[in-house]
DNA sequence: CTCTGGCATATGGTATACCAGAATCAAGAA
DNA sequence: TTCTTGATTCTGGTATACCATATGCCAGAG
């Protein structure tokens, strides 16, 4: 049957300038070491409102969502400023993603099939013996990935959301401290660990090992970070 | 030596109205049933700034805030809707709520003092045997004070604050199935169970009974609840 | 009666103007 | 020199005007 209707696109491109503005800006914000000594804090509405070339209005409600979910802090009458997190809230939040990939590792030892599970290995095999630390860069974007893929499999979307939400946090200390050779040997060998746990569906295991191996990055973080005040 | 400066109040007054309103609105939604059949779903901007006698601009910052949280649905040119959530997202809530009350469970075994353990007890002492069917009201809300008051104990901010933001939804949801009776009982011999086990230090086992108490709550939303679509 | 098209209206999106508090700096007094 | 003080400027907060789209109503064509 020929096409004799007119077939057009849904269309629905991102309309609102603030949803664009939030996203630019967060992927902004996440791209900037807010951590280092000379880095700037303050940002100034009229300016920013400039460079995107739109009127504040938009730009303070994208704002207005930044401050929500605690990226920036607005003051009153003083400025608008990037946040930096102080290494107790480092750790509260290490605590809190524990708990939520802990969760992931349980309701896959529970609904996920073999095959998902298997795929979690494939993403190793580039990094074997001898391989990692030449690649050491790119370990440390498979290390996250691999984080990211286990909160995706437990299928409960919260899950991975809520644990997004806590990523941007954690991505540049994460990244950060596996480059130190050590830990990402470490690091490798803890993920097979918790694949082979979640292969032989060893719920407490799963669970535990995956814990243990985030609560080692917050000993770390507590042992060695200390450019957090 | 005598007061000779003039002492003022330490003013603070939460100034900004955006903040205001983002509170006062935020309460409001949460004493309304979204889920009654007739709820109004439907938010005039327009009509909201008159009643808070504002203009639109921090009523719209307020509105962007609570979108983000999920609590509204800004539809472009179209209007702002109170978020109905499906079974599905409450399923998932209450899975993340289990794994951060887990996790703090988990915690106070580790590090809080017998005292505070105990304190817990002092909560369901009004409802010993046969007391509690001719409270049952009340004995909703200390149920729910119970478990905000383990997540406290973890003495991680974090974990409460965003097990905070799944109460709103979870908070209905508790205390409308709460009111079944033998759930009551059930509930306060689950909570008695946890304290023992806080206070066995068996962390393991704690973190066991709060999951599995919470899970009993998903379970029972999802055969008995059928007002979520 | 049904369908089409246009107009009126409602509603969120954006731009702009103005306000008030805060910071900065300069000038003058001690 | 140092401190006070006031003016200027900067910055976020708020109000308001206007824009574009979505919706509903209604008239007119078929």
């Amino acid at each position: 049957m020929p096409v004799v209707e007119l077939v057009v696109a849904p269309i629905n491109e991102d309309f609102s300038l603030k949803e664009r503005i939030y996203k630019s800006l967060k992927e902004a914000i996440s791209r900037v070491n807010i951590y280092d000594e000379n880095a700037q804090l303050r940002l100034d509405e009229r300016r920013l409102a400039d460079q995107f070339a739109i009127s504040r209005t938009p730009l303070r409600e994208a704002l207005a969502r930044l401050e929500q979910e605690g990226l920036v802090k607005i003051v009153p009458r003083r400025g608008v400023y990037l946040v930096r997190k102080t290494k107790a809230e480092i750790l509260d939040m290490i605590t809190v993603w524990a708990a939520l990939e802990g969760m992931a590792a349980c309701l896959i030892t529970q609904q996920s099939e073999d095959r998902e599970i298997a795929s979690l290995r494939t993403m190793f095999s580039r990094f074997e013996d001898g391989q990692l630390r030449a690649h050491i860069d790119e370990y440390s974007e498979t290390n996250i990935q691999f984080h990211q893929a286990i909160l995706t499999m437990s299928r409960c979307q919260l899950l991975k959301d809520t644990a997004d939400s806590l990523f941007l946090h954690i991505h540049s200390i994460r990244a950060r401290t596996i480059s130190e050779l050590d830990r990402a040997d470490r690091s490798i060998i803890d993920h097979i660990h918790i694949i082979e746990a979640l292969e032989a569906r060893d719920t407490e295991l799963a669970e535990r090992l995956v814990r243990e191996h985030t609560f080692n990055l917050a000993a770390h973080v507590n042992k060695h970070v200390d450019y957090l005040e």
